[in-house]
RNA sequence: CGGGGCGUAGCGCAGCCCGGUAGCGCGCCUGCUUUGGGAGCAGGAUGUCGGAGGUUCAAAUCCUCCCGCCCCGACCA
């Protein structure tokens, strides 16, 4: 791609697609105006080929418009979001989550950037556009060209230089910023783009929801201290409320981890739909909300780990008993009696994490508790050297290494646990006695039976779309790659950053997520392809082709998105059309309608029908897109 | 990367087990009729059966290797 997309700022989420190519192009594949019927014909004597000029909104008739629906469920779509965005010529995949927008999809992606790109601004943000291909050594400068992993793709150029495709343009950012800006007086500043990247996924699925190469709007602000980047970040929340709820979202801010991108703490905005990839908790009672890796569990009050009487040690032979489930089987004991140990390999350097047998370990808090780079679960070598055991007897007494313990165990007495040998486990272990723990911390997912850490009111859960992450980052960059100003006294101090995405297929695949029924897709008014589709139900019939005619100038004319439907198809053909592109109205003229001089509109979302004159109904149209917007 | 599945016309699929040179529905093209919820009739076009090797008189079908895609897992925006 290259950076010449057409775009500026803009009023009232009119999209730019000023594409003059096209017109000819499709009169040469498709000659003669097929598909518009002969009273089009008649109406437009000389063809609309040599007089139309298609003005900003580009081509509006659908006999013109590559607009190739579908009637079958392709066969590798999962989810009804990828389903329906091919299904109503959207997409296209090229690969493995690579896709192509076909205009109708531009058009949704065009309304939503729009949406952002005003409220970014009103936000006081500015527009920049910064290159995909980035150099090794901004990567180096951060320390992530050796920590981001395999998802940033890398290669060399002719001069066998290392480059890579950004994911992210944290590095490009504070270089371009250090380089430019030296004082207080130059801050504070926030510059977003809207720009492809690519991160090169494990496994793309789900359509354009996880896909590698993929169109984000990024911000990055820069301020003098942590005021002013609370400032900063403050007014992205906002922004980004009032984007997603332009957009015609259902969506809650939680707190998140910070993942690749680091920094203190962040907020993400989760489209809550079933099929969302990710998990939340979110209390009944107060505002805490947070994705269920971050989902904190408040230390317990009482801490007695001495309750009750410390009975002897004793191993039990437990042949082939790996499993708590068999281990619980087999000794005829609950999960809650069991103490579950996992030995992780935290940059290598093994590490004992022990948590109650009825709940799991979150390897996102044991990461960030331990403040290593990579944690992965011990291999069955490492697992060996640490017990002097095979997998699955594993215990926390007599080995050699560091010992965290999450708060479940406190409490726990006279445990199960394994007894590093093979076949054997030993029961009424414990701590303190037997072994210790180095730390105890919140380690594990919060489960429905937990309550809230802020307020101790009762947990729901739900799952959420990520469409857009708010991050306050600090000083992370701006100390590894030196970004500094001078302040009042001529101080050098290092910029506090913030930066803000959204994924921009991914809210539109989101809003679908949201908004369809049994017959397609249901677009909220602000980001609909079109707003009005106007449906002639027999093109042939001179009056219905020449009100139609009159109706699309006439929205036309006064800003309305509007698709006619000037194919010659059978009725049935183009409201199935219709419903399926989703477009939020549908006017209707046909021989029914004509009859007492009334056009008929239909709204897509509840299939309420009215009829009314044109003058009032154009003057109706107007006003239900106003309210959408 | 591990496990599973699939690849046959533009799309959705059958045929493969049991080898004999490819079929169905939708779509597409032509004509006529039809025209308010994916029309009817008649005629028509379209395939290196994912690729390369091998077995065989003969391979979509059996064998080997490779490629692509999808799902589950691991991992992670």
């Amino acid at each position: 791609m290259c950076g010449q997309r057409s775009r500026g700022s803009s009023r009232g989420g009119r999209r730019h697609c000023r594409r003059p190519g096209i017109r000819t192009s499709f009169q040469e594949r498709e000659g003669n105006q097929e598909g518009a019927g002969e009273g089009f014909r008649r109406v437009f004597a000389q063809g609309n080929r040599n007089n139309d000029s298609w003005g900003e909104g580009g081509i509006m008739r659908y006999s013109q418009l590559f607009l190739p629906t579908g009637r079958e469920i392709p066969s590798d779509a999962e989810v009804v979001s990828h389903q329906l965005m091919i299904r109503a010529g959207m997409i296209r995949k090229l690969t493995s989550g690579v896709y192509s927008y076909l205009p109708l999809g531009y058009r949704v992606i065009q309304k939503v950037e729009n949406i952002i790109r005003e409220e970014m601004n009103r936000a006081g943000a500015q527009e920049v556009y910064m290159p995909m291909v980035q150099p090794r050594e901004l990567w180096e400068e951060s320390g992530r060209w050796q920590h981001y992993g395999k998802e940033l793709l890398r290669f060399r150029d002719r001069h066998e230089r290392d480059c890579c495709l950004g994911p992210t343009h944290e590095e490009v950012i504070t270089d371009l910023v250090r380089n430019e800006i030296r004082t207080y007086r130059q801050l504070p500043k926030n510059f977003y783009q809207i720009q492809t990247k690519f991160r090169d996924e494990i496994r793309p699925r789900f359509g354009v929801m996880r896909c590698r190469e993929f169109g984000m709007k990024d911000a990055y602000s820069f301020d003098m201290n942590e005021a002013g980047v609370d400032e900063s970040y403050r007014k992205m929340y906002d922004a980004y409320t009032r984007i997603f709820e332009r957009c015609g979202l259902t969506f809650r801010a939680v707190e998140a981890d910070t993942g690749s991108i680091g920094g203190s703490f962040s907020h993400e905005f989760m489209v809550i739909a079933d099929t969302g990839e990710d998990a939340l908790v979110f209390c009944t009672l107060c505002e805490y909300a947070a994705n269920l890796e971050k989902a904190e569990i408040a230390r317990p009050e009482k801490e007695d780990t001495s309750q009750g009487e410390h009975l002897p040690v004793e191993a039990v032979h437990t042949p082939g008993m790996k499993s708590i489930d068999e281990v619980c089987g087999f000794l005829n004991m609950k999960p809650e009696d069991i103490v579950k140990m996992i030995i992780y390999s935290a940059d290598g350097v093994p590490v004992a994490v022990l948590v109650r047998g009825d709940v799991e370990i979150n390897e996102v808090k044991v990461k960030n508790f331990l403040g290593c780079d990579l944690l992965e679960k011990a291999d069955e070598e490492m697992i060996y050297r640490v017990t002097e055991a095979p997998r699955g007897y594993a215990g926390a007494v007599g080995i050699n290494v560091k010992i965290i313990a999450d708060y479940s165990l406190l409490g726990m007495s006279n445990f199960v646990t394994g007894a590093n040998r093979e076949d054997y486990h030993l029961i009424n272990v414990n701590v303190g006695r037997d072994f210790a723990v180095e730390t105890y911390a919140d380690l594990r997912f919060v489960r429905d039976t937990d309550c809230c850490p802020r307020c101790k009111g009762a947990l729901k859960f739900a799952r959420g779309i990520e469409v857009g992450h708010v991050f306050k980052l600090g000083t992370k960059y701006s100390k590894t790659m030196k970004a500094t100003y001078l302040d009042r006294n001529g101080q050098e101090r290092f910029m506090e950053m913030g930066c803000y995405g959204i994924g921009i297929g991914r809210t539109v695949a989101a809003a679908i997520e949201q908004h369809y029924d049994e017959n397609g897709i249901v677009w909220p008014v602000a980001i609909a392809p079109f707003q009005v589709i106007i449906t002639p139900v027999n093109v042939n019939d001179h009056r219905i082709a020449e009100i139609s005619e009159t109706l699309y100038a006439s929205l036309l004319h006064r800003g309305v998105d509007t698709l006619l439907d000037d194919r010659d198809e059978r009725a049935g053909v183009k409201f199935k059309d219709a419903d399926l592109i989703g477009i939020p109205l549908r006017v209707t003229v046909g021989q029914k309608s004509l009859v007492n001089g009334v056009l008929e509109v239909k709204m897509r979302k509840t299939g309420e029908v009215r009829k009314m004159p044109q003058e009032e109904l154009e003057h109706m149209i107007v006003s239900f897109i106003h309210e959408g917007m």
